[in-house]
DNA sequence: TCCGTCTTGTGAGCACTGTACACACTTCTG
DNA sequence: CAGAAGTGTGTACAGTGCTCACAAGACGGA
């Protein structure tokens, strides 16, 4: 409500200018975006810009929020269209879900996971829409551990190993053994570092098939994590 | 030999931008990498530098293939030092030496394995360069392979998922069951996602003590490539 | 209703970038 | 020793991010 109208137009501007904005990156790539582009695009001056993003790196962070939650967005809802006991489709439907969207939208993608262009900072802004595809998998993880698919290795290493807000906070992994929990991060990583290479060209020469070779990878992974492939609970 | 002067001298130019180059790469970040730095630098023209790369990219694109010399030289150093049975201190040998050059040159590293900045295009120069670590970690699974450490399952899926040239080629997985050669490429595509995560800032608020969770990890990969840490032959 | 403030949009301008080009000078080659 | 080839320079163009002084409009309180 409020003054309404004011309001409701700057989020619209803003909407617009983000809009052009992921049309440019999506067509040209992070590094061509350019704020004196966009404003044309809209058929605004430059500076008309400037009253929207303070810089051309704040108008990329919001980018990059969007697109973690764009990805998230699309995980959880894959996750939600299957039954929750059926702890390998879960699995396959997020990994999956998470390559397809990559590759669907290469350079948000690489924004989001490849070299931090400007800095090392990661704005405060950018932390909770990046913890909805880990957290998608933690749940998974979780359902596992309640089913007794999981086994803990006792005697393992891995004490302090992870940030306590891990196990303090309210996330889905409160109480599970920290070997457990740490190969469940490391699932992600793995999940993540495919894409990844995959999408950056690494794997060209050596893997013909990348689809084949990602359903056997993301497989693999699953197993790591004690979820296998064909069976809902039993 | 040749007309020494001229070309030698060439030489020595090339050595120089590319070593101003990449002091600001390190300093700055490849954004902020600029022609005319580097030849203010050198107490050069701007102009004059282009007599010696066509463009800024094609500058940055020498600077990816040292990068990738770089890393490699110092990964068959480090593989080199250890016995050869001594399979799994090879394999942290070299896990973790990628780990640490990574680090030691954060922005090199996201140069050559963070998004491609320019378009798509990995220009032919660079991919003998890029062969060298993968190449070292293959030589390891070879030798694994050779003394019975590592099981083949011949059920398994793959068949065409990989690219030829990895058999046919004079690599060192000429022989190796498919599936064999797949679980290796992915143990190098878990390495390097595994820094790149941790280099890029995604492990943030999740581990706390990244050393100790790349110990644990680099050693579960490599008992997924049949890889156990304490024993040389038996 | 009117007045002052706050928000939006503008154009000009600064310092910087990559790159092209015409020119001079040096070095090599036939 | 001539001519070709290579090297270095200054200038110029088109583009960039960003700042600032200004104008016009929308708003809130009197």
């Amino acid at each position: 409500m409020a003054q309404t109208a004011r309001t409701r137009a700057r989020a619209a501007v803003i909407e617009e200018i983000k809009a052009a904005a992921r049309a440019q990156l999506a067509a040209e790539g992070a590094a061509a975006l350019s704020v004196r582009h966009v404003a044309r695009q809209l058929g605004m001056s430059s500076s008309g810009v400037y009253r929207y993003f303070a810089s051309r790196d704040e108008l990329l962070t919001a980018l990059i929020i969007d697109a973690y939650n764009a990805m998230g967005a699309a995980v959880e809802e894959a996750d939600s269209k299957i039954g929750r006991d059926d702890l390998g489709g879960r699995w396959w439907a997020v990994s999956s879900t998470v390559r397809s969207w990559a590759m669907a939208h290469p350079h948000e993608y690489g924004l989001v996971f490849g070299s931090p262009v400007p800095g090392y900072d990661a704005p405060q802004d950018t932390v909770l829409p990046a913890t909805r595809v880990p957290i998608t998998l933690a749940s998974i993880l979780r359902d596992a551990w309640d089913a007794d698919r999981v086994e803990a290795v006792p005697g393992t290493q891995a004490s302090g190993v992870l940030d306590p807000s891990l196990k303090h906070g309210a996330t889905p992994l409160q109480g599970l053994p920290e070997d457990v929990v740490v190969r469940g991060i490391l699932a992600w990583v793995e999940l993540f570092g495919l894409v990844s290479f995959e999408l950056f060209g690494h794997l060209v020469g050596s893997v013909a098939d990348p689809d084949a070779f990602f359903r056997s990878a993301s497989e693999r992974i699953a197993t790591s994590i004690g979820i296998t492939r064909r069976e809902p609970g039993g």
